[in-house]
DNA sequence: GTGCAATTTGAATGAACGCTCAAGAATGCC
DNA sequence: GGCATTCTTGAGCGTTCATTCAAATTGCAC
């Protein structure tokens, strides 16, 4: 396996994963990953192995920029519970991606049976982003923000589960203004679960 | 174009609907159909025009059963609000589909940009599932059973997003349990709605 | 400048794709 | 039974698919 530069490297996933956000994973021939990474077939087998590699990597890759945007907002937001309903919000005014689904729930759908590797590959990422939003609740708790008594998984697990919902609503077409309704009904969710300060 | 009998039309929409759900557009192959149909190619082409064709055909008859299954709970259930809660919960009981997304939303992102008649296909449905909620909402709000200041529209997409997230969320590899419990949030949800009679 | 290894290239591969249509089987009519 | 019509069949069409690899090019040490 040849070893691209880190610049290279990056900005072929970043291609591809545009590519395979669009289209698929069967809507995404090799020919339409060459056109969107300049590369040849050659270099992409060398650099990813397969259709499929490059695939996961594109997706893992996907994942790391949802964590970090999530950390993001977690770290300039006033407290944990602000930096859930701003990222929320901002899933509504991102123009290039509101009309975009979640690539992971994409993945989930698109190989819901048969595809065991992309299937498992799609389910570490989404856990990984449940795991880090029950962090932030978990924070919430610790500064007494929400109530200690919050069943973290489990609201952690509501919370994304309106994301991924607000996200497919988001691919409607000409959904674009009841998107942002419906991203301001998540975040006063989110922000309910404050508890009064006594 | 061929006229097959009502009955012959019906099992082969069927048929093709499971193994697009399973497999997805581009997933499915004209074999995939031949083996799922028990058709020959000819005859396929001839019912339904081509595999797009055949697609769509399929998805109308997905959003006919969804409706009817919406309209059934309506229509068993001791109230408007409650069919709806029932319809939720239903979802998460039904071991042979809870397991698959909602196959409108499978389209909406598998096409989500290039295809614009399946695209539009699916937005119908979609769009038909909103007013079907919706008219149940109003119908709650004549007999009083939830506030006349209801944004009927808004709730009912609501709604209709917390369904397109949970059915997201249980294509997820051993969700089982947590996808009960999801339903069970939303169902309650629903029901929060109800007025407090006076 | 020369030689060698690492990298890039894109034509070629066999398989699978969606789709067609000539030929055969079934049906209806008298 | 004979004929016309309609329906069914599946081999085969041209295309596109993911993938490979021998040849061309490049980068580097000396």
């Amino acid at each position: 396996m040849v070893k691209l530069t880190t610049h290279d490297r990056a900005a072929a996933l970043a291609a591809g994963l545009d590519a395979f956000w669009q289209w698929g994973f069967h809507g995404t021939s090799m020919k339409d990953l060459e056109r969107a990474t300049g590369m040849h077939p050659g270099s992409i087998y060398a650099a990813f192995g397969s259709k499929r590699g490059f695939y996961v990597a594109a997706l893992d890759r996907y994942t790391e920029d949802v964590l970090a945007d999530l950390r993001r907002h977690a770290s300039e937001a006033a407290s944990p519970i602000e930096g859930l309903a701003g990222f929320v919000e901002a899933i509504a005014l991102d123009e290039d991606r509101s009309a975009r689904s979640c690539m992971l729930v994409k993945t989930l759908l698109e190989h819901g049976e048969g595809d065991e590797t992309l299937r498992r590959s799609a389910e570490s990422g989404i856990a990984a982003i449940e795991t880090e939003i029950g962090n932030n609740l978990r924070r919430a708790q610790q500064r007494g923000e929400v109530s200690a008594s919050l069943e973290v998984e489990h609201a952690a697990r509501r919370i994304q589960l309106n994301i991924m919902g607000l996200r497919s609503f988001a691919c409607r077409p000409g959904a674009n203004e009841s998107v942002a309704l419906m991203a301001q009904d998540i975040a006063s969710e989110i922000r309910k679960l404050k508890q009064v300060p006594s």
